[in-house]
DNA sequence: GCCCATTTGTACGTATGTATG
DNA sequence: GCATACATACGTACAAATGGG
């Protein structure tokens, strides 16, 4: 599983990349329902992009019903996601 | 019209003190429809706070259908607000 | 109950890009 | 071209909640 890489340069911003990713990682199941999406400071490793980058992907997500976030603990995709 | 002030100790976060502000302003009509709420920049400089913050209420107010926000123009009270 | 590491939440600052007028 | 305004993206710091030891 190598890890996809984000374009700076294209059109579309990379918080709208990063949330792409992790809608089709939750719909092949690679994410499965109420498993943990990866903290917000590991996607920022990962991607090598700012955490307020990561923070608007998941909002993102969270808005369309994909995921669940918790404070202090993380970000689960939802059940029937 | 004297500018409410904030409180930065309080336990509302500052970003949903602005947005009651705000709202309350809309629903008073001291903020009509179809005109610009205060722009980002002005918002922060009378309240004080970063842009950040303020973008955060405006998210608020947008998500709740208050006002409608135009890129390069500002953001404006919704028709039936 | 108390620390401690982890994780999300809030808030600040700055720079640059893009759209409007 | 220029000024204004919102959008994206980077950085930092600290607060608050969770869970384990």
């Amino acid at each position: 599983m190598t890890t996809p890489t984000l374009d700076p340069d294209g059109p579309v911003p990379l918080y709208e990349q990063l949330a792409e990713i992790l809608r089709g990682q939750i719909r092949s199941g690679a994410l499965p329902p109420n498993r943990p999406v990866p903290s917000e400071t590991t996607l920022q490793q990962q991607y090598g992009i700012a955490r307020d980058t990561v923070r608007h992907s998941l909002r993102l997500l969270r808005e369309e019903g994909l995921v669940v976030t918790v404070r202090g603990k993380g970000t689960y995709v939802a059940d029937r996601a």
